[in-house]
DNA sequence: CTGAAAGCGCTTACAG
DNA sequence: CTGAAAGCGCTTACAG
């Protein structure tokens, strides 16, 4: 049963030939260098015994792996399989494979992974990690991988990166609530750390600004993480804060289901007496209690963009092109459902 | 920046000292074997260059790359997130990484994706693929890979599980509909190919017969697949050959989901006229409408304990140690939230 | 305690 | 069209 491993250098012994010519054999893009007849001999052998080239010894001699380090925060966290498999989906189809890892939120842990990452390694590293300020960037950097950014940005634009046009989601979000009539609209804003955060604060403040808010009427709310608790007490902190206020602008669906939590426990109906809306349309936002109005994001196609850019950027490497860093942002769509409606008569 | 990559070989020469005790103090297993005064300059050489043994080499060389394959069939579906948790937390513990891969359900492209990550010579394989008959099963036992199976076992016993108690799982949501009152209890049954469609099936006839229910009493309605849209139809097509049904046992959350799609269509309110028990507990499930009732499987659990017998195989192999194939039983639990109450009077 | 040497399984310039 | 040889970066028995 458990046959053993066929090689290279065994299956040239077994057909008389050196193992140069089975090598050549076994490439498709160097198999017309060999004769015909010596090549089906070869092709039908390894068949025989099932050989399978060892490709990390092809990677120890070309020095290239075909594997693409990717790592995540959280992948318990919706919004991250589905980038995930548009990063596979798109590396399967040049050849390579992701080695995926989760690595948490923590500095010291993400260096320790990425350090696991490139020992074993990778050819190029797909980080969803990102923080605005991150001291994990220099560190891959410094070891000269070729590096993407995913669904989040850095600040210094030191390395290109896949994202969501964040000014964009909010103007839609905000457009959508102005046009029901709201005026008194808070945004629990998530961590400033993150470049979601931050960058679709800054666009809720453009979009307000754009239909003459004045900054006084922004109504802004911290929330210390993306997480439905977080949401929870920064809704009911809010509340407390802003009482006429008659809708909210959740930095992303997590917190929106915080505020539902939240919502109910103080007696108001949403969106009867509350108008909420998320961002992410994560799975099953359709299914609570009530619908979810949310901005849609292109995850899978985030993914698919990712892996392209990061591949591209290998091809340049070897081609000795320097390229500089691009940012390529994709357009996020408006998701109407039941948690929206006229704000109530004050 | 790019700092050249330094290798054994680098270091020796810097030092002016022979590669093998460059490597044995690396390897903190053989680093006594050095002169202390020695091996402190060796070290300290190492960490100004952010020397980083590649691991691809010492694999090729020991023939261990201490690499797990995992296939899952659905990264999206959220039970497997966790599961994966789990094994990359038990795996990186005793210095292993997962190479996961999505491959759908289809067997040619997994036993493709297997082939994949036999070239890529992972010591051991994980599959959440597995059906009750599978061929792709049959592939890697040929391939003599260690191999586990997690969420799903195969009928044939070929292979080590790790999985939930299906009984244990349909006897509490049985007994929990019992209690209600409930006697006209419908099982929405799941892929009679996988296991837990297959067992759950059971579970559901083997409690109801454990509380004296006659055969023709279980009503059974067999769903193409675990996804909402087939729960959905499934349910409609149930209601309607059994219109005096009260509870309806759906083989997962995602066909527990698409019975509440078809309620609502119907103009039923769920509990009240018909009560709703989903299986897996999977994230989110508490907050839609109405709140699910539904067993609670540990995925991070059972993912921790595939990755330990995997790895106890993976040593027991060294070993030279048979051992014959077990399967692992996690307990589920019953939780209770707003989707059943009594049954509606006839 | 340290060194010299062989070899893991490939790829690829260099000959012929 | 095919072969001989070197080498990718390690590890590890074998000497001394």
């Amino acid at each position: 049963m458990q046959q053993k491993k066929m090689t290279l250098k065994g299956l040239a012994e077994i057909l008389g030939v050196h193992t140069s010519t089975v090598g050549r054999v076994m490439d498709p893009e160097t198999r017309h260098m060999v004769g015909e007849e010596v090549a089906q001999r070869v092709l039908r052998e390894a068949a025989r015994h099932g050989y399978r080239p060892n490709k990390m010894a092809a990677a120890l001699r070309t020095r290239r792996s075909n594997i693409v380090g990717v790592m995540l925060p959280d992948i318990t966290n919706p919004v991250f399989p589905p980038i995930l498999l548009g990063i596979e989906d798109e590396l399967r189809k040049h050849g390579y494979v992701a080695l995926v890892t989760n690595a948490g939120e923590d500095p010291e842990q993400q260096r320790f992974v990425v350090d696991q990452l490139l020992a074993r390694q990778v050819d190029a590293l797909i980080l969803a990690t990102a923080t605005r300020d991150d001291p994990v960037i220099g560190h891959c950097l410094e070891a000269g991988v070729a590096l993407v950014t995913v669904n989040r940005s850095e600040d210094r634009g030191r390395v290109s990166s896949v994202v969501n046009d964040e000014y964009a989601g909010m103007r839609l979000a905000v457009e959508h609530l102005l046009a029901l009539g709201h005026s008194r609209i808070v945004h629990l804003v998530g961590p400033q750390t993150l470049s979601t955060g931050h960058l679709r604060r800054e666009g809720y403040e453009l979009a307000l600004a754009a239909h003459g808010v004045a900054r006084a009427d922004m109504w802004l709310f911290d929330c210390s993480a993306y997480t439905r608790e977080a949401g929870r007490a920064g809704c009911l902190a809010a509340l407390e804060r802003y009482p006429q206020a008659t809708a909210i602008l959740a930095g992303n669906d997590l917190l929106a289901l915080g505020c539902y939590d939240a919502l109910r426990e103080r007696g108001l109906r949403c969106p009867e007496d509350v108008s909420v809306v998320g961002h992410n349309d994560m799975p099953f936002v359709d299914m609570v209690n009530p619908p979810l109005t949310t901005i849609r994001i292109g995850h899978h196609a985030m993914g698919v963009q990712a892996a392209q850019l990061v591949l591209r950027r290998l091809k340049e490497e070897k081609d000795e092109q320097g390229g500089g860093q691009v940012e390529i942002r994709l357009k996020p769509e408006l998701v109407v459902r039941n948690s929206t409606t006229v704000p109530r008569k004050a």
